[in-house]
DNA sequence: ATCATATTTTAGGCTATTCTAATTTTTTGT
DNA sequence: ACAAAAAATTAGAATAGCCTAAAATATGAT
C-alpha cells in the first residue's frame, strides 16, 4: 500500500529525479542546497524513503540516492501536476510565465486525480509545459530528449529555444522581454572564451543579445547542423 | 505579526465559526465531533489557539470556545475561498455540485491571495455559493441573514430555497434530482407531527415530495409570509 | 601513505498534530 | 444534597519534518 506521500516525500522525489538526469546518483548535500534544509535533514528522509515497504529510494551510506521505480513514478505524477497546473494557471488565470512555478510548487501536492485529469482536458492534453518543459503522459511516460544547452553551443550553430529553467522568475521576465521563448529560432555571432559570454541573433529581429553562462546554463535548445549551403 | 496558520488550524477556525452561528460558545466535544478528532485533541488544540499573541480564540476551561476579531476574520479568510472554490471547480472544471466540497476543503488551505483574486475575477465576484452559501465579500464582511430552516415551516407556507448543506454528496445528489436547489419555490403542503415530515410542491411542478427531518434540518429558506388573497 | 578538507551521518532536540488512557469537573436525576 | 453519568482535561506517547553540533567517512594533494 503506497498510502498517501506527503508534501515533503513529494518534493524529496522530484528533486531528485531531476537532479538524477543529469548526473547519476544523487549526494545528499546536493539534494540539500536545492531543497533549502540541511544535508543532515536530507540523511534523515532518504533513509526513511529507502525503507519503505515498497522502497521509493535506492540508498547506501555516502553512495547518494537513486530513484526506485516507485520513487521514479511517484516523482513524474508530482511533476505531470506541476506542469499542467502551470499551463493552466497562465491560460486560465491569466498568471505570467514568472508567476506560476511557485503556486505550482504547492498546488502540486493537494490536486486530486480528478483535478488533474479535468485540468488535462480543459487544456487539451498539452504535451509541453509553458516554459517547454515535456509533460509526462497520463500513463507516467517521459519522452527522451536529446536537447543540449545553449552554453554548449558555438558561432554559426543555429538553433531553436525548447526550454528555459522556471525556478528565477526575475530571470524569466529578462527572458520574455528579449523574446528568448520556446519556439524561438536564433543563430549564434560570437563566442568569448574568457567569460563564456555567447552572442546571439534572434530570427526576425535585428538585435543582438549577449547572454553570460549564469543563463546560457539555464536555457535547453535543440540544435539544427549548419545547412551545407549557406 | 500572524504568521502562516496551518491547514489544521484554519479548519479548527472554520468550524468553530459556523458552530457558533447558531450556538454561542461551542464545546470542544462537538468540535471533536464535527471534525472527526477525538476531545482530547481538540482541548489542546484550542488552548494553544488561545495563548497565541494575539489570540485567535477565547477558552475557558469547561466553558467552551468563542472566536476572537483575529480568529472570526481568519475563518471568514478561508471560507471565502472554500466558496469561491466550490464555485470555480464547477463552473471552470466542469465539477458536479456534490464533488466540490472535498476538493475545495484541501485546496482552501493552499491557494494564495493572488490565486483567490484572480478567480473571484474570473467568476465575476460572486455574493453566493454553487450551494447558495453567502460568500464573504473581499474585505471579509459577512451579510446578516434572517435564513430559517425548512424544518421549521408548516402547511401553506410558501418559501424559496435558499442554501443545502453540502457536506454529504449522496443528499446534493438527492436534492438535485428533486430540483430543490437554491432559488427553487415551493409551498408546504403537509406536516406529520409524528415524524416531522413535511409535504410540499415545487412551483412549476405537479410532482409533491415528502422530506423527514433529517433533510429539512439541512436546507436554509427564505419564508414569504402567505398573501392575504390567495 | 598520510594528513587536511569536504561530505555525510549520527545524536539529541524542537514543533505541530494526533492518539489512548487516566483523571477531573460539571451536570443531572433522584 | 449526592451519586451516577457525561463532558472535558491532563498525562504520556507517536509520527513527520526540520534543526544544530558532534562524530565518522571519503577525497585528494603532497
Ligand atoms: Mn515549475
Ligand atoms: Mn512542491
Ligand atoms: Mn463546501
Ligand atoms: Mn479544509
Amino acid at each position: 500500500m503506497t498510502g498517501h506521500l506527503t508534501d515533503a516525500v513529494e518534493d524529496y522525489l522530484k528533486t531528485i529525479y531531476k537532479l538524477s538526469c543529469s548526473r547519476g546518483r544523487v549526494g545528499t548535500g546536493l539534494i540539500a542546497e536545492t531543497l533549502g534544509v540541511t544535508p543532515a535533514s536530507v540523511t534523515d528522509m532518504v533513509q526513511r524513503l529507502s525503507g519503505e515497504d515498497p522502497p521509493l529510494l535506492d540508498y547506501a551510506k555516502h553512495q547518494g540516492v537513486a530513484l526506485t521505480e516507485g520513487g521514479r513514478k511517484a516523482a513524474l505524477e508530482t511533476i505531470r501536476r506541476h506542469r499542467l497546473l502551470e499551463l493552466f494557471l497562465h491560460q486560465v488565470l491569466g498568471y505570467s510565465w514568472d508567476q506560476v512555478h511557485v503556486e505550482a510548487d504547492r498546488l502540486e501536492h493537494v490536486i486530486s486525480e480528478e483535478f488533474e485529469e479535468r485540468v488535462a482536458e480543459v487544456l487539451g492534453n498539452p504535451r509541453r509545459g509553458l516554459h517547454g518543459e515535456p509533460i509526462p503522459s497520463p500513463g507516467l511516460e517521459m519522452p527522451d530528449r536529446e536537447d543540449r544547452y545553449l552554453l554548449e553551443m558555438r558561432p554559426n550553430q543555429r538553433g531553436i529555444v525548447q526550454e528555459v529553467n522556471d525556478d528565477d522568475p526575475g530571470l524569466l521576465r529578462f527572458l520574455e522581454s528579449q523574446g528568448i521563448v520556446p519556439g524561438a529560432g536564433f543563430v549564434v555571432l560570437d563566442y568569448s572564451a574568457y567569460d563564456d559570454n555567447l552572442r546571439l541573433r534572434l530570427d526576425g529581429s535585428e538585435a543582438e543579445i549577449v547572454l553570460g553562462a549564469s543563463i546560457t546554463g539555464q536555457i535547453l535548445v535543440e540544435i539544427a547542423e549548419p545547412q551545407a549551403g549557406a
